[in-house]
DNA sequence: ACAAAAGTGTTGAGAGTACACCCATGC
DNA sequence: GCATGGGTGTACTCTCAACACTTTTGT
């Protein structure tokens, strides 16, 4: 380290893809920025890190803003640090990537937001920043850790059905599976706990299950 | 992001964890500090990124005045923030993963440090700052990257043989494979070249091979 | 002739893939 | 009784792991 002292002319901010699913899509939640060089074009939402904070913390806190959902799945996805990425100036900005369950999030948008929406991500907008990079980062990482990790699981509610997890990793990996082949990976995997069978639908109940694991656990489950 | 303006009071440091095989173990670089609160304590080498470079390139000066080489693998590993891990004040950092073949460098000390050494990394000394945790990762890091990538051939030269190629992989990982199955599987892969097979040892001389696709292309490689 | 590493094939076990029919429920 | 997703087993292929002896060269 140089012992000339520290370099003040440089900012910090975090950004968090967040992922969800919705009406059997891949959906990433954008904002519409309200301010600057970029007003009225969207973007992932992120900002400046406190002094006072963690870089994780401050991704946390971001997260809760934006979606006011706690004790979700966060994860540091990359450092983005080219000089001339915000025209605004220096800015370094670590992006993170989130998954949250559909059902437990509501959206706000947070004062220098005009709005906030969910895209899906065969469809998004044009995007601020190098923002389009990041999202190309975030949805590499998530299919990786789809393949290789329990983190799926946190798409999901406490229990879910064989079905419900198999429709994720479809929609996740745009392809489907069969059936009986994934059903048999996942149970050789040991991950799951069966529970009751009670469920008021149409047509025959499912067996529901609950992770046995820690989400995010490094497991090859396809 | 917020709108408020900019942060100043955070500085950012790139620190480079630089891997080499010497001797028939894996080594790490460190740099014993000459000053400040960890003064005779070593270090992952690394500094301030300046406002005119993009990370990386912070990354590559540091790397270059530190063991003079250029175009070695360099990948970005973490960015670590918590508030106080470093005890001068608040400073983020960004660490990177480079591996340089064992050859093709030399140490140099730069100002801010007294001595450069290699070290085998099942004898780490204490270091300083959170510097025990970014080797962690790099270690982590660095076997994922081996099984999955074609990194492991930037630390060979040019023209190598299937023996050298397979020793790599049993320092990496700590264990021995076994001869026979380990040529199958990287003949398998389609990645190697033949060369010629001259070469001047005291024994059967072996054939030579290069690599025919980029390093760091995604390989599952065991 | 000896030391040192190179080179070379087969077999068995386990995992992955393809594939089709009946079941339980609500309406 | 019909629509809907749930649940189940077998056969084939391919990959991975275990395993030992002969070859080529320099000294």
């Amino acid at each position: 380290m140089s012992s000339q002292g520290y370099n003040n002319s440089l900012s910090v901010t975090v950004d968090i893809v967040i992922f969800t699913i919705r009406e059997g899509e891949l959906k990433v939640l954008l904002v519409k920025r309200a301010l600057d060089p970029f007003k009225g074009v969207w973007a992932i939402p992120g900002g400046f890190v406190r002094n006072s904070e963690s870089l994780e913390n401050a991704a946390k806190r971001e997260l809760e803003e934006e979606t006011g959902v706690k004790n979700v799945y966060l994860e540091q996805l990359y450092t983005f640090g080219d000089v001339k990425r915000d025209p605004r100036g220096r800015v370094i900005t670590t992006a993170y990537l989130a998954l949250v369950n559909s059902d437990s999030f509501s959206l706000r948008a947070s004062t220098d937001v005009s709005e906030a929406k969910l895209f899906s991500v065969s469809e998004l907008p044009k995007l601020a920043f190098d923002h389009r990079e990041i999202m190309g980062y975030a949805l590499k990482r998530l299919k990786w850790k789809f393949e290789y990790t329990t983190v799926a699981f946190s798409m999901l509610p406490k229990e879910f059905t064989m079905g419900q997890l198999q429709g994720i990793y479809e929609v996740v990996f745009s392809r489907e599976f069969d059936k009986r082949n994934f059903a048999k990976k996942i149970r050789s995997l040991g991950l799951l706990k069966e529970e009751k069978v009670k469920r008021e639908v149409s047509y025959r109940p499912p067996k529901l299950y609950s992770l046995n694991k820690k989400i995010g656990e490094i497991v090859e489950i396809l």
